[in-house]
DNA sequence: CTGCATCCGGGCGGATACTG
DNA sequence: CAGTATCCGCCCGGATGCAG
């Protein structure tokens, strides 16, 4: 899917087929799996050490933590630095590009937030 | 999750346990299935039939194309008109809480298209 | 402390056939 | 035209065990 933003104008949508290569349907996938968005909210905040997040994220298994680190670290928008002590210890961090993506992310959270009673009384309404 | 949103501060992250409740993250999730953003994109032009979907969407079956049409139904963000002629129409638009939401998507694709070079190139160093 | 390897259940989503 | 029903493969994500 193809998109064109001019002044207020909706993205615009193409047959698809190319759907798959639509960057915003691309950037949606991976800040919804189950532990991104808590994650990239955490570390907007500071930057966490692995087991800091492990326990910080309650009820994470190690396994998703790991791979959800990598996946944004493999995306650009998070940084990891290893501290060769004794023991190890990792730290991560958001990148610029993370920290540019916390914006238009706390859009969209704003108008979850606002509207998330209209939301709930739909779905009591039509259960 | 819980979330607090005061000025330009970040969503609020709880230690969890309590995520599954988030309505960010819970937005998030259903906005994120394959098709969603695709129908609420079109929705956001103009209203749609059934079939003019499933035709305007190359690749969707019926299958998910009602599947995704009744999960918005039922969050409330898109209405159903049938009408009664023969052969049977079924008209889908966005409701006006589905309109509120174009807003916030639209900064976020925004941040998409803005930066998807530089995914891309991150990607393509960590591969 | 910071991971990776393996196994496994559940749900998303495609294909196909059938109906008012 | 606008759906429903069924089957099925795949991947997300949890649990557990092992390693540097």
């Amino acid at each position: 899917m193809r998109v064109v933003l001019d002044g207020d104008r909706l993205p615009d949508p193409v047959p698809a087929g190319e759907y798959e290569t639509c960057p915003v349907t691309d950037v949606l996938r991976r800040l919804s799996d189950k532990w991104t968005l808590l994650l990239i909210t955490l570390l907007g905040r500071r930057p966490y050490r692995f087991n800091e997040l492990n326990r910080a994220v309650e009820g994470i298994s190690q396994r998703m933590l790991t791979r959800t680190l990598r996946t944004l670290e493999s995306d650009g928008l998070v940084e990891r630095e290893v501290f060769g002590t004794s023991p190890p210890s990792v730290e991560y961090r958001l990148t610029p590009l993370g920290v540019s993506l916390l914006e238009p992310l706390s859009a969209l959270a704003g108008w979850a937030v606002d509207h998330q009673a209209e939301v709930a009384d739909a779905r009591r309404r039509l259960a």
